[in-house]
DNA sequence: CGCTTCGTTGACGTCTATCAATTCATGTGG
DNA sequence: CCACATGAATTGATAGACGTCAACGAAGCG
């Protein structure tokens, strides 16, 4: 099940387009048209920025295989994550109708990224309305999350933030088919999960050990495990339907 | 200079078109096309939802007077606010691809509301690619303001956060001809101020106090004066670039 | 084996929430 | 014009959450 591991390059495209039809209706040539999508891979090493702050980039980078997570940085060095991408993910489709990148999308494991030139995104988008609404209502997906974690933020003390994670990335694996929502590979350090969570690595330390403890949850070496998802869930005032997947019970 | 009262509804749509054009370049007949978008306007009393949570809307939402917030709820009744809406934004554009509210648009003074059906918004979008286009961005631009309100939460305490909505509310009105960010209405309660920085009315109130006692920063009956732009930017760690906005002294 | 990264723990200080009360501003009706 | 109601702003005291600093243990790797 750590389809981390075993995603084949080459499925990426089909990722992506799966992911696009997960919330948009997509005609046959236009689904063909995006697999057809020209692109070229490369490796990336964990802790190896894919997209560094400041560039201007003329491509869009999609996830294939590993884990990648949007980070903003203060002048003095404090980073927080304003996004985690798995693979069929555009990390930065965006990019397309703003190219200059305003923060770094930096690997947090060894990930192949497949960078997609905007000059065919952009083709595709003049040419198939029907996309250009699939790419904005993706767009729009993402600022969802990134909203429900500003929510979370502001409102949740740290147990229920970290606990809506889990929640949030389960599902979404599970959506991706990498996984299910009850058990998933999140090969996460305990820093960059507080850098997303927006706390300190040592208090998320001690959180996570707070989870653990109402034994419903465990996290080791990146494995998640899930034992009741109701009641997990409830601690972490968790509803799957911001991102538009269905609520269902496993 | 109070431009929140002296706004004439009739404007909006031209406010709407200049806020487009401040990122997109739009060709003569699409800019027309804009203008031309058929609407109808309701007056909003304060403290009254424009759209709620779960409705299913056929519209956008587009602020001509007043101010407005977009709001979260959490089951326990305690919210958050993911953005501020000033006289020239859509508020919902992005319901044309996702017409399920998943929050509320709340009207925080007075505020006149027109409706632009979405069949028309989307008409727009595929007749002319460059519309969608500009659309996308403008998503994309309201993403970056979430993800850096996000940071701020995650990085910043309450003197910084605070700091930081004051400055970026001055760079926005003032891009939008409704003041000068040294000196612009802001007509919110400290309860308002309190959801949109993720800390409690109490302690905002204690904020406010430690940033007027600095005597850069003055903030009476919905009034916001910055005596020193510089220092008080420095404050809030603030930098305009992410509104795409110049970051220019006055 | 030594090195580096990651995870864990303890003690302490600070920031922020909570609860409750009080002042202030504004508008209304008598 | 004053008494009163209402909502907003302010203040004080207390408790809890979280950050900081420092140290130590565990695990992967050349």
């Amino acid at each position: 099940m750590s389809l981390f591991q075993n995603a084949a390059p080459d499925q990426a495209l089909e990722r992506f387009l799966a992911r696009l039809l997960r919330h948009s209706a997509l005609a046959g040539r236009e689904q063909a048209e995006i697999l057809g999508l020209p692109h070229h891979s490369a490796q990336i090493r964990a802790r190896q920025d894919i997209v560094s702050p400041g560039r201007i980039v003329d491509h869009s980078c999609l996830i294939g295989k590993g884990l990648a997570a949007r980070f903003d940085q203060m002048r003095d060095g404090r980073r927080q994550s304003t996004a985690l991408h798995i693979p069929g993910d555009m990390a930065d489709l965006h990019s397309v109708v703003r190219p200059k990148a305003r923060w770094s999308i930096t690997a947090l494991t060894a990930t192949t990224v497949l960078y997609v030139p905007h000059a065919n995104l952009r083709c595709l988008v003049s040419t198939y309305p029907n996309i250009a609404l699939a790419f904005w209502r993706d767009a729009a997906l993402d600022a969802s999350i990134i909203a429900k974690w500003l929510v979370n933020m502001g409102q949740k003390e740290a147990e229920g933030r970290v606990a809506h994670l889990f929640c949030e990335m389960g599902v979404r694996l599970e959506a991706a088919g990498l996984g299910a929502r009850t058990m998933f590979d999140l090969p996460m350090t305990q820093d960059q999960l507080a850098d997303a969570v927006g706390i300190t690595a040592v208090h998320l330390n001690r959180t996570l050990q707070a989870l653990r403890a109402t034994g419903l949850f465990s996290f080791t070496r990146g494995l998640v495990e899930i034992d009741d998802w109701r009641d997990f869930a409830a601690i972490a005032d968790f509803d799957s339907s911001y991102m538009e997947i269905p609520d269902g019970e496993p």
